[in-house]
DNA sequence: CTATCCCTTGACGTTAACGGAAAGGAGGAT
DNA sequence: ATCCTCCTTTCCGTTAACGTCAAGGGATAG
């Protein structure tokens, strides 16, 4: 028995996540250069463990909420320093409360962007039955 | 009595068009390029008249909720269009209408950050307490 | 042995939206 | 006459996030 087939195997091919996550090996090749994931080697393949996957699903998490590379990266890096010592954890801790504000920021920017959009699309609308 | 003091002169420089929005002369004339605007000419100097600023205005608001210069282009080719003929004005809402839902996935999207992050908050706040 | 994949590392190309510097014209103030 | 300021065009530089070859290694299938 050599896999256990209660669960998909522990390590992935780049081509695996990729197909998983619907993105290109150039791009998980160019987060690797950016310092996002260092996954092990099998001779010169690349090789994926579940962590490596748990980062990259935080780094696509990050791209969808329109995160840079590089502030996803510091958010990693936060993660990294929450195992390993409980004093960066305070730091950590204020990036995160920073984010959040941020983000709720971005919130009320977007709602400003839909109440624009609306207004425009009031306007057509009326042109439109005017006519 | 040259020009009419209860308004503003109808026509606008580079730089007063610049002062007035916050932007520069480089980026005005890069929507020139683009072929957003296309002020007159004064010899040699670019005059803005009403017509261009409210072009002008609609760039810079396309441009805060997201859209592309591109998309801009097109809206505003759309808008041209409406002045004749009213059937481009419906490609113009959906424009706008793409534009709303999207902005409103993002949203989602951020709240499902700001969820991530909480949890983050929380874990490390229970780690540190714990210790 | 050859073909076929998948993998690798460079290294250059691309898009968006300008920034910045060079080089110069035109007009007004001193 | 010279300086200053605003204007012009042209062209190269920049950032982000990859795309797109090029050139080649290693394993497997026929």
């Amino acid at each position: 028995m050599p896999t256990d087939l209660r669960r998909p195997p522990r390590t992935y091919s780049i081509r695996q996540l990729c197909l998983e996550f619907k993105c290109t090996p150039r791009a998980l090749r160019f987060y690797e250069d950016q310092g996002l994931l260092n996954p092990a080697r099998d001779g010169m393949s690349r090789v994926y463990t579940y962590r490596d996957r748990g980062r990259l699903v935080l780094i696509l998490r990050g791209k969808r909420v329109g995160l840079s590379l590089h502030e996803i990266g510091e958010i990693l890096d936060l993660y990294e320093a929450d195992d390993t010592g409980t004093q960066q954890a305070v730091k950590s801790l204020r990036k995160f409360r920073e984010r959040i504000v941020a983000l709720e920021q971005q919130k009320t920017d977007i709602d400003d962007a839909i109440a624009q959009l609306q207004n425009g699309v009031s306007d057509m609308e009326k042109r439109l039955t005017e006519t």
